[in-house]
DNA sequence: TTTCGTACTTGTTTGGTGAC
DNA sequence: GTCACCAAACAAGTACGAAA
């Protein structure tokens, strides 16, 4: 990378940076100062998440999950309960609502929360992250670009940004008794924004859970005591850029490692790979991964290779921690955030001999699947 | 400097199969 | 009929690199 390009995208550079600021067009009066052109992106996640430590202090072992959960976990909006599964399995009535249930109780009380305020202790990234954009999207509708893009076509009954009749004719329905009078069309409008801008950020939360998840973990791994001096930790590393490894031959793609962590004593490799979930073409490209990293290593040393992931589905936790390369395993580990939460979860399942949950419980007390807290304290053993 | 195409991440949606 | 499991297509956003 040039260093001009490095300049314009210093997320890349693996350096803390400062936030890009906005045009002053999209400011309004009352409008944060202080959110990004990409507010998802590396550097306002790396931002955010030394503003979250900064007065935490170092971290212990057994507390990473608790940051992790804090930081990323969030809430299902559909059923009001932190999200463990996919969705629509989790309605009520369906067979993974008890499980939510159980998974938000047994957090709230591990968080010294409760069930109702949960909501309040998790989800702290993409609530900062979110906190201001509300504001700069719907400031950016009515901006002086906006109106002089507009100017053209005033008077000729162009829809207004955010006009949804149909939203509309919903929120007038179920307040209709309460209402006195019909709202001016400017209140209406800003309503349905509101609520418009409310829905989509929820879209997006997916975008922070991915590289998200590897900076949680780097920031996390940093100020464990003692574990910044004993590793060099990288995210989203060129395998190339990695001791010990070749580039990849022309006209090929480059690969990247999400996490890597290099001993410094003895140049020990651990390569890992951050899924906050799995799903079956994640679980192939495990191995397509694998298969690239093996050949591309030119010291004839072993390298570690790490599965770090939140999933809850046992079959998906069962398979990684089975998956094979020529007749061994091919992971060294299989790291979950917190194994006590599937196996909160799912304890109703865990005697079902044909269903994954039995051998998912078998993995963890073998250590075959073990917790963050574990992975950290056997790398500072 | 801006625009565009591509690659990548995630969760969601939809639909299917097989066991019980 | 319910549930676990599987798979593909999709949506939304970030980031990179090339071209204009």
């Amino acid at each position: 990378m040039s260093a001009a390009r490095r300049a314009r995208n210093p997320a890349r550079s693996n350096q803390p940076a400062a936030a890009t600021p906005l045009s002053d067009d999209l400011l309004t009066e009352n409008g944060p100062a202080d959110v990004t052109e990409r507010a998802f992106g590396s550097a306002n996640r790396n931002r955010l998440l030394d503003q979250y430590f900064a007065t935490r202090g170092p971290i212990k072992p057994g507390e990473a999950w608790e940051h992790a959960y804090r930081l990323l976990l969030w809430i299902d909006r559909t059923i009001g309960l932190a999200h463990c599964y996919e969705s629509d399995k989790c309605q009520p009535g369906r067979h993974w609502y008890p499980r939510s249930l159980a998974f938000h109780g047994w957090l709230a009380e591990r968080l010294g929360s409760t069930p109702a305020t949960l909501k309040d202790d998790v989800d702290w990234l993409f609530r900062n992250v979110t906190a201001g954009l509300d504001a700069l999207v719907l400031a950016a509708s009515k901006s002086t670009m906006v109106q002089k893009q507009r100017a053209p076509y005033a008077g000729q009954g162009f829809p207004e940004p955010g006009e949804d009749p149909k939203l509309l004719a919903i929120v007038h329905d179920a307040l209709q008794e309460w209402l006195p009078a019909k709202l001016p069309d400017s209140v209406e409008r800003s309503l349905v924004e509101r609520i418009q801008t409310h829905i989509n950020q929820e879209n997006k939360r997916k975008n922070l859970i991915g590289e998200g998840f590897e900076d949680t973990l780097a920031a996390i791994l940093r100020r464990i005591p003692g574990l910044a001096k004993r590793y060099d930790i990288r995210t989203r590393q060129v395998l190339h850029e990695i001791p010990g490894f070749n580039p990849v031959r022309k006209g090929q793609k480059e690969r990247k490692v999400d996490l890597v962590l290099i001993r410094k004593p003895d140049g020990r490799r651990t390569l890992v790979t951050a899924k906050w979930s799995v799903r079956a073409d994640r679980e192939e490209q495990f191995t397509a991964d694998f298969r690239d990293y093996s050949r591309a290593e030119n010291r004839s040393e072993d390298f570690d290779y790490i599965l770090v992931t939140n999933e809850f589905d046992p079959a998906r936790l069962k398979r990684a921690c089975e998956v094979r390369v020529e007749n061994a395993l091919m992971l060294t580990s299989v790291v979950h955030v917190q194994p006590q939460g599937p196996l909160v979860a799912y304890q109703d399942a865990v005697h079902h001999k044909n269903w994954s949950a039995p051998h998912v419980y078998k993995h963890i007390q073998t250590g075959r699947l073990t917790s963050l807290e574990g992975w950290i304290t056997n790398l500072t053993a």
